[in-house]
RNA sequence: GGCGAAGUGGCCGAGUGGUCAGGCAGAGGUCUGCAAAACCUUCUACAGCGGUUCGAAUCCGCUCUUCGCCUCCA
């Protein structure tokens, strides 16, 4: 089966086939740096890595860009059009380039602890002013857009299919219902800007051969990724809250310049929501991820992002949090006991699943298929190793393999570290292996003669230390506890 | 007002014209010195009203409810 994917430009699901044979380009939409990053962009970042993810374990070479927006774009009413970025740093009494670069290493924290790959190129818009320029120039210069006051704005009539994106091609029944405008300097109300002229105390400005000033907030998108993917992509992804108007933005401005078209597959994710209603840093009900890492594995995260499908809103709350902690658990120790199985000679059919797996990714990446083919399997896996005749070392040896493969490499999820009861792999990990053995020993002689209050001391004492001991019938086994 | 998405069992969350989602929680059992884990069994679903159909939670219509988006300027 091949892969399918929910295309938002059509809004069906369409075979994928890359442009260029054996090679996939995407591009999606980063963060703007001026907080720390929470649950909403560990939804966007986690779906599109799992795609990465599958794109490279289906054998395509991806190369995968994702920007940094280090150019403040404008706040909300309330805030008096001031630049996000620029406020930020007055709030904190420095300068905005250094809130742009400690919330993008802030940022790269929160990803590296949810497993999210980096990609391969990050771009950031301030370093790409030159670029953004001579795109606009390309624009003034076809007539797509016009320059007034030091401004530059693109006209949307001069574009014919405006708003195809997000299905907003009417601009006259657009404009009904919008906020009055008083009197504008463009020529259409629709028209976006592509330049700014900066106002007095604008802090991050360039120049360029209209003012001094900024780019428009949809314009780096293309820049970027026309630079580094060129005029025509495969894969274009980003939050569904950025279709219009930054997705339709981006298609005129782009196609306009090229003639080309811009993007094969638009790929939209939904959104998080807390009791209902959209996380958002605006809302000030944004759930920060390092908060949440104080208390929950990061991968639990992960793992509770991908139960639901990229496409769904996915409401948080700790009982929903805490029930994809266990099961995610359960999930572990499936695989440690598998690790830890001696061979038998049962023979188990890892296959089916694995087609089953395979076919639920290729579904439009649906992970909480996939998921609970999983889950399937570890019920599968425990029956067969509670029966007598065990596993062979070749099923065994298969089983771990597709477990690794599905749950480590693609989905992200079983890290090696947390697999095989060792804690960590490095030299503490090893110190502590090894002072473990002589532990288990003593309590399992304690056992055998059933001092159980010295038994159950020392398991009650390591429990209080984080570590997790559980007879089986196998015997003993122990293993970090992750929190609950 | 316009554009779009959605309403599934105690909770989370897939899917589909006719036979199982899955997880968490609950109940009973097996195992165990106890605990945990594991395994087995088990309970409560498809917003409402019409229609199409041999058959719809799944298709169509209407109603209700919820959610997202509507830039630049302010």
């Amino acid at each position: 089966m091949s892969l399918f994917i929910y295309n938002s430009l059509g809004r069906t699901k369409e075979k994928f086939e890359p442009l260029h044979p054996g090679i996939v380009s995407i591009y999606v939409c980063g963060p703007t740096v001026y907080g720390h990053a929470h649950l909403g962009h560990a939804k966007s970042y986690v779906s599109f890595d799992v795609v990465v993810r599958w794109l490279r374990h289906s054998g395509y070479i991806v190369k995968y860009v994702q920007n940094i927006t280090d150019v403040g774009h404008l706040t909300d009413d309330a805030d008096e059009g001031e630049d996000k970025i620029m406020k930020q740093a007055r709030l904190e009494k420095t300068d905005p380039m250094e809130i742009a670069q400690f919330y993008t290493r802030s940022f790269y924290e929160d990803m590296d602890q949810l497993e999210v790959l980096r990609p391969n190129i990050a771009p950031n818009a301030a370093g790409h002013i030159p670029e953004q320029i001579a795109l606009i120039e390309r624009l003034v210069k076809t007539d797509h857009a016009y320059v007034v006051n030091g401004n530059v704005y693109f006209s949307v009539e001069s574009f014919s299919g405006y708003g195809k994106l997000s299905g907003r091609t009417d601009q006259e029944a657009q404009q009904s219902g919008s906020r009055v405008e008083i009197r504008s300097e463009k020529r259409h109300p629709s028209d976006f800007a592509l330049w700014k002229k900066a106002t007095e105390g604008h802090l991050m400005k360039w120049n360029s051969p209209w003012s001094i000033g900024y780019p428009g907030w949809h314009l780096e998108c293309s820049a970027m990724s026309m630079k580094y993917l060129g005029e025509t992509i495969d894969i274009h992804g980003g939050g569904m809250e950025n279709k219009f108007p930054h997705h339709d933005c981006e298609i005129a401005q782009s196609e306009a310049a090229s003639g080309k078209p811009y993007v094969r597959f638009w790929m939209h994710n939904n959104m998080v929501t807390v009791n209902g209603i959209k996380m958002g840093k605006s809302l000030k009900n944004s759930v920060n991820l390092k908060e949440i890492f104080k208390e929950t594995d990061p991968l639990a995260i992960r793992f509770f992002i991908l139960q639901s499908h990229y496409r769904s809103p996915l409401d948080y709350s700790e009982a929903a949090i805490k029930a994809s902690t266990s099961g995610l658990e359960k999930l572990r120790e499936t695989l440690r006991r598998l690790k830890e199985q001696k061979a038998g000679s049962g023979t188990f059919a890892v296959s089916p699943f694995e087609l089953r797996f395979t076919n639920a990714m290729n579904d439009d990446f649906n992970t909480p298929v996939a998921i609970a083919v999983l889950f399937e399997l570890s019920k599968a896996i425990n029956a067969a190793l509670d029966a007598k005749e065990g596993m062979t070392e070749t099923s065994r040896q298969e089983t771990i393999a597709f477990l690794e493969s599905s749950g480590s490499n693609v989905l992200g999820i079983l890290k090696p570290d947390s697999q095989s009861g060792v804690g960590e792999n490095r030299e503490s990990g090893k110190s502590l292996d090894k002072v473990m053995a002589i532990l288990m020993e003593l309590r399992a002689e304690a056992r055998k003669n059933r001092d159980f209050a010295l038994s159950d001391t020392i398991r009650d004492r390591l429990l209080e230390a984080g570590i997790e001991i559980k007879d089986t019938r196998e015997g003993a086994t122990w293993s970090r506890k992750t929190s609950a």
